[in-house]
DNA sequence: TCTTGACTTAGACATTGTCCAATGTAGGAT
DNA sequence: ATCCTACATTGGACAATGTCTAAGTCAAGA
């Protein structure tokens, strides 16, 4: 994810300490922190660092495309890092968890042109609920 | 969706006149309305119900597997009353309008063992998001 | 080193949802 | 028809998540 970094200056952003330290904390593969997890994890590193920014930092990689937000739930929504590698979701009813899945067919092909309603489709995602081994042995 | 009121009674619910409006206003097909909106569409008929009244119901509604939660965005959840026909959605990612839509493959079957870890799956859910032709034109 | 516009901060505010104690009532019992 | 009571409703406090603003700070080009 070092890169990134690269990634963002060249697009003239500032390199702050706190725009660091939340790339740094999305930097694990296949993470999916809430805003407040980001944060709880970048003050770690960087006390200081407040809500608004990890919020605003979150907002722009989202708008960049560096970051992908996922809402599973309507619970807070998570910040996936994973965005340039297409990939779908399966997450665990009880506790919460997700995981990166890849699929067989184009979803997207699976709507029919007369089931699209004038819409500019652009976009599709898959969300596979069950219970994770974890929960399972419960 | 007066047969709704039906099993309720069925199922040992007390039929009350706050009840009854919830269900009313989720009668016509194909409304995705947040909690708050049913609340002010159920309002029009009977003033005095309250909040609480509405999550409540519709709380019990999605328990009871009469209505569907839908969390499209990470804003509010929409409660679909179109629950006892399988489908999935489309959403305008400008003014947020649902339409439900019928897809021609099962996305369960797409995705393979090795891609479910152990997990036990039970549902998937397939989102189309786009522009609707009112955004379009504007 | 200076300057300046971009960035960060704390906290107020907004939206969505949950919880509770007090009050009301649907529907069975008499 | 009236009474009882367990279940339902209410208003408002509270919680979780997210947005916004005014004031202070700083990265980086001149
Ligand atoms: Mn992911
Ligand atoms: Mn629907
Ligand atoms: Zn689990
Ligand atoms: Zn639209």
């Amino acid at each position: 994810m070092s890169d990134l970094l690269e990634r963002l200056r060249g697009r003239g952003w500032r390199l702050t300490a706190q725009r660091r330290v939340v790339a740094e904390v999305l930097d694990g593969d296949h993470v999916h922190y809430t805003a407040d997890e980001v944060h709880a994890r970048a003050s770690e590193r960087l006390p200081e660092i407040s809500r608004a920014t990890v919020y605003n930092t979150l907002g722009e990689l989202v708008l960049l495309g560096e970051v992908l937000e996922v809402s599973t739930d309507g619970r807070a929504k998570r910040y996936d890092p994973n965005a340039h590698h297409d990939h779908h979701h399966l997450v665990c009813s009880q506790c919460g968890t997700i995981r990166d899945v890849h699929i067989e067919s184009d979803p997207m092909s699976a709507l029919p042109e007369p089931e699209r309603f004038g819409f500019e489709v652009s976009e599709v995602s898959v969300t596979f609920r069950g219970t994770c081994p974890n929960c399972a042995r419960a």
